[in-house]
DNA sequence: CCCGGAACCTGAAGGC
DNA sequence: TGCCTTCAGGTTCCGG
């Protein structure tokens, strides 16, 4: 069995937010060095021309996006999509990098990303752009309910739901297998099928599945790792999640893989089978 | 509006 | 051994 491909999700990129932003807090940015151009939304040129001057504020993250935080107000934000990572020295190890910046106190970032599927973007309105996106599952604004309502208006496969970043922000197809086993959901379960006692499970699982990838800083399965260079152990506590083959930690049934809209979904059969008796509310 | 599929990208892995 | 194809998945765009 093979196992390939882990991205950025949400608890990767908040790992790394939290150890970037004491370092960069009050820098300011003196140059960003665009090695390759093609990452740049918009023109490369306002990418590394207007933020050169600022100050860093905050970093913030939302979804799987990591912003840096300017004192004019405009946000320069970093996605990694699939390989993409950020480091505080120049990588040795696959050494990618798409664009340096130059911070004051000899601080620098290198953006280091093997597929160039990675972006850099400079957002004049933040609010506007950050709308569009689903709730942050980790937030009080995220309640039951919140899922519930969003998920009742669409009949796709719930894996496909939670993978919707204008549904819910920042979830992958790491976190939304495991969330699935946790809350002994089918992948292929349309969305607006789930009763409200699924939902409720389903919610719960997400705030566990991610909580616990935070403390451990993120899983290493592939390309990611922390700015440091070490990996994070997230990996770890994965009960089906690229795990094809292994036993089910709850039944022992040996886990499966199926695609789901062209997306490989780690399940157990028995413990998440398709047709559980519904709790129908009639 | 809702949904499915293609495209983007590159290294790993599998087939012949 | 080596070439060729397929696959991995986050996001956007396009077409039905």
């Amino acid at each position: 069995m093979s196992y390939t491909a882990c991205m950025p999700e949400l608890p990767e990129v908040e790992t790394i937010r939290r150890t970037i932003e004491p370092l960069v807090l009050g820098k300011t940015i003196l140059e960003i060095r665009l090695l390759d151009t093609s990452i740049a939304q918009g023109t490369p040129e306002r990418v590394r021309g207007e933020p050169v001057g600022t100050t860093i504020t905050a970093v913030n993250r939302r979804g799987k996006h990591l912003i840096l935080m300017l004192d004019n107000g405009k946000g320069l934000a970093l996605h990694l999509r699939m390989t993409g990572s950020v480091l505080l020295e120049p990588p040795t190890h696959n050494p990618r990098v798409r664009a340096e910046l130059l911070l004051s106190d000899d601080v620098r970032l290198y953006f280091n990303d093997m597929r160039r599927l990675g972006v850099m973007e400079l957002i004049d309105d933040l609010d506007a752009r950050m709308e569009k996106m689903g709730p942050e599952p980790l937030s009080d604004e995220f309640t039951t309910e919140a899922l519930q309502s969003r998920l009742a208006r669409h009949r796709i496969p719930i894996k496909a739901a939670l993978l919707d970043q204008h549904i819910i922000a920042g979830i992958g197809n790491m976190y939304a297998d495991e969330a699935l086993f946790l809350s002994r959901l089918h992948p292929t379960t349309p969305a607006a099928e789930l009763s409200l006692e699924q939902v409720a499970r389903l919610w719960t699982a997400l705030r566990e599945v991610l909580t616990l990838a935070i403390a451990n800083q993120g899983a290493s399965i592939d390309t990611y790792v922390l700015p440091s260079g070490e990996r994070g152990t997230a990996y770890d506590c994965f009960n089906v999640a690229h795990k094809k083959g292994a036993p089910c930690p709850r039944c022992g049934t040996p886990l499966e893989r199926l695609m789901v809209r062209k997306r490989g979904a780690y399940y157990c059969p028995v413990c998440q089978r398709p047709d559980k008796p519904q709790n129908s509310e009639a």
